[in-house]
DNA sequence: TACGGATCATTGAAAAAGTCAACGATTGTT
DNA sequence: AACAATCGTTGACTTTTTCAATGATCCGTA
């Protein structure tokens, strides 16, 4: 996203009433945070989206394709490509439902999941960066407001 | 984005650990209130972004479009697009920068001032619904959180 | 003062991402 | 058996993002 400084910017502008909209507070954390996340994941071959379903796919919960969708807040199609690409190197399968013949249910191979722990680290590293403002209590906190917000 | 479904969806995937990544947290939660807001701001013929430098052009704090673009974190090409709409509507003008004459500096009109009270209304309502899972204690937690991240 | 490098807004082109309708296969319902 | 609905997939289309180039202006330095 836009400005790729990694200097502290000033934020004379927080000053408005804009700086207390959920929305944009939302926007603006997601779109700074993006940047770190897939500067730190470009070193696995991953991004933002790429490592989501791979986590998924490690989940041991068998995720089919229409929930990944739905969880991350994209279109069917967009899954496929993601899915694609990550089974192309190898580090996911697609394998049948079990219940639903339609339906693909995506797993990882061993491959996926050391991937997958190695990227989990250097994203970590990436969140403490990025929360470093907050104290741990603080940040546990934001994660629990954050997770009631979406699921009550 | 992805699924409109307007109904509350299963969270059965909230359990893997991915559930805790602050990124996908913020990612799917400015999704899904994104969906919402441009709703919301669609009576007006406004997005969630020209909302934004609406808001910014109606503070009083007289941002030049490089603000605007560090502070939205856009490209300052997006915001020549954001702000030429606003500007041939007639909801924000192009002043002259006042100590750097490169730079030029947005304001509201009238106009501008009457829909941005008429939005953020509805925008207020909407946030309302997104965070209803929030009681109004959390609710301003949240806030205080994103808005420490962000800016310490 | 004049030069040189940096920054501002702007343009336009190229790449990426998102949206959407259609399809075959399969499911569940009547 | 017939029907509508759902799953993954494809391809077309639109929107958004990214990036380099440009003229105007600013700033530091000789």
């Amino acid at each position: 996203m836009g400005p790729q400084s990694t200097e502290v910017e000033t934020p004379r502008l927080a000053a408005a009433k804009i700086g207390s909209d959920v929305g944009l507070l939302l926007a603006k954390l997601h779109a700074t945070g993006s940047l770190l996340n897939n500067k730190a994941l470009a070193d696995y071959g991953l991004r933002e989206r790429s490592f989501s379903v791979l986590t998924l796919a490690c989940s041991g919960l068998e995720p089919t394709q229409r929930e990944l969708a739905d969880f991350l807040s994209l279109d069917p199609s967009q899954v496929v490509s993601l899915v694609d690409d990550l089974e192309h190197r190898g580090l996911v399968k697609r394998a049948q439902g079990k219940q639903d013949r339609r339906a693909k249910i995506i797993v990882s191979t061993a491959e996926g999941r050391r991937i997958h722990n190695k990227a989990r680290a250097a994203l970590e590293v990436c969140e403490q960066t990025q929360l470093e403002g907050l104290s741990e209590d603080e940040n546990l906190q934001l994660r629990a407001l954050l997770k009631k917000a979406l699921w009550g």
